[in-house]
DNA sequence: GCTTAGCACTTGAAGGGTATGAGTGCTAAA
DNA sequence: TTTAGCACTCATACCCTTCAAGTGCTAAGC
């Protein structure tokens, strides 16, 4: 446990650190400190403060510049200064108030002002879904020469669609009353219900209306998986480009195709269920994470699962400026979901 | 009108300027060439090359480098080796032979392919969509609370989807009954005339049905254009990394926020009726590109119109292996496409 | 009349040496 | 416990030199 003084040093380092981007000695510390002591007092509780593993230096010679643990210790016990974000605050109002369609729209928007207030890459992943989603209509498309599309609206106001051929034989009627018995047993269920009756009760159904019910409920299982996968947005993602050094600039692309892989980058995200999660540098398990860190915010929907926000950054960031931020949106999004969901029940 | 040995030797500079990265010098080149003649006479003849102004120097000892009109004359008069690609074009054959459910997924597929095959960056466009979509059906699925999602599906196998609320007091018959004037009226329409009748005979039709139909005419206009935008795709955007240089790194983010405007990169992309162009360097309007090359072809789908696909890559760029390649995907996109719309007419 | 060897000249890149300044740890006095 | 003073370290910037690759030009050769 350190002193007052060393974490109000600790805090300085990191603060500095973060603005200027390059190690930082004891005697321009000194001058920014709120208390005063000479810079020889400074340099002797560097030492404490290296001692313990919090702080660096790049050489023998050299300032200090925080450890991945001193970034923790921060986070964990110094980070108490309620930013002013105010102003933040009123741009994540204004820029989130407009109608939404459909919620990837409000989730996929949030990335993008997340990334543009932090200059740094957001993620967002939207509520779970297998579970909490309801299927709302079926429907089909004649698309001529046996092909037809199938249609599936889920009450968050999103649709999944695939093509399938209809065996020769049947009849336009035939369809319809499939149609009619997926809408009739299955509109309202969860979509992780729809999944298992698809499966038992239902090809027995169709099979009254379909020979060979199999290649239509293929179609179904894959539009319902499709339906239910994570859905991850990414918003910034060239900012990667600005805050990445140099030496690091050749881990882009494979980073990048990480990102952009659909649900790879989600097994690194924080969880914590009581909100919002820090991983700094070298304590996350990807490789390609190793120079970055990640402030992962959850938010609760009630019955309707638990979505995250996160942004992506360098170790060198700012991060009670970023977790309020992170802390806004995910209340914020929690708020206007509920309120999408009651909306639309 | 170059001599054929100063065709010759401005090939050459070209070639190693392509693979190497270096100003060329004549010793090195007299070393390359396919006659022999020592290196004062090369320089000799560079001499003529640089007063034509088809290739530069670096400084004034330096090797040379060709120029914008010198990549030009290359490309015009001088790239008539069909270089063997049979390898990727096999690679081409076997990565597009899966099934596609929808036309924007052999379209986005061959623009991943593309750019994995050259390591720059590939632009795609469907073809113009519309005079050439026609409309296959029209559904609506009720959200509840009001809220009706309208589903437009069109003969390439897209959907589009919009949300309206509905007037208290429309029952749902009386949307049955729209859904039906809609799909009797327009199924099989080109979305062109979908969009006039829409203005035209459709309000007063619907007005039979509904008293205000002004709110439901808006959501389907407003649906019908997306749906007639073009659909542009990026493939291995992060592959402009590689290829821009150290110096106009600070261009890259304003580049892909324009290769992600929505039509923004297509107005720069060539033009040419009879399949493939080629821009140049400074020879491009806009700024951004001014350091980039685009090989850019046009592939005719007949009746359905005319789509793109692109490359962007650096200037120094080898122009005959990237050119077959474009021309490949140029013919072997319209064949499949056109045999998509055979088997779905 | 081309071609080519020879030569003086230019230039960027690489390497070495030195000065500078920001920083450190340690000691001893306050 | 704090701090002034001091010897020491190291990255950076700068200058200077050397080196290699390249050029243009001239004069000789086929």
């Amino acid at each position: 446990m350190l002193t007052e003084r060393q974490g109000l040093i600790l805090s300085g380092i990191i603060k500095d650190y973060t603005q200027l981007g390059t190690p930082v000695g004891s005697k321009a510390l000194a001058n920014q400190l709120p208390f005063h002591v000479s810079s020889a007092t400074i340099r002797n509780e560097m030492a404490v403060l290296e001692a313990n593993g919090l702080i660096e230096k790049t050489h023998l010679s050299s300032g200090r510049v925080p450890s991945i643990n001193g970034y923790r210790y921060y986070v964990d016990h110094l980070n108490l200064s309620k930013v002013n974000t105010m102003d933040d605050l009123a741009v994540i109002h204004k820029a989130l108030d407009m109608n939404y369609h459909k919620i990837d729209e409000l989730v996929q928007h949030s990335a993008n002002i997340l990334s543009d207030l932090t200059n740094y890459t957001a993620l967002t992943l939207q509520p779970e879904q297998a579970t909490s989603r309801r299927l709302k209509g079926f429907r089909l498309v004649a698309l001529g020469d046996q092909n037809v599309m199938a249609i599936l609206v889920t009450d968050n106001g999103d649709t999944e669609t695939a093509q399938f051929k209809i065996p020769t034989g049947v009849t336009g009627d035939q369809l319809e009353s499939v149609v009619n018995l997926i809408n009739d047993q299955l509109v309202g269920q969860p979509l992780s219900v729809v999944l298992k009756e698809l499966k038992s009760k239902i090809p027995k159904e169709i099979s009254k209306y379909l020979r060979s019910p199999d290649s239509f409920i293929d179609t179904l299982d894959q539009v319902l998986t499709r339906a239910t996968r994570d859905r991850l947005y990414i918003g910034g993602e060239m900012n990667l480009l600005s805050f990445t050094d140099q030496s690091n600039i050749s881990y882009l692309k494979p980073l990048y195709s990480m990102l952009n892989q659909s649900g790879e980058i989600s097994k690194y995200l924080g969880h914590s269920d009581h909100g919002i999660s820090v991983q700094i540098g070298s304590e996350m398990s990807n490789k390609l994470l190793r120079n970055y860190s990640v402030i992962t915010g959850t938010y609760d929907v009630g019955q309707y699962g638990k979505g995250m926000i996160a942004v992506l950054g360098p170790t060198r960031m700012p991060y009670s400026k970023v977790i309020t931020l992170v802390s806004a949106f995910r209340e914020e999004i929690a708020k206007r979901l509920l309120g999408y969901y009651k909306e639309n029940k």
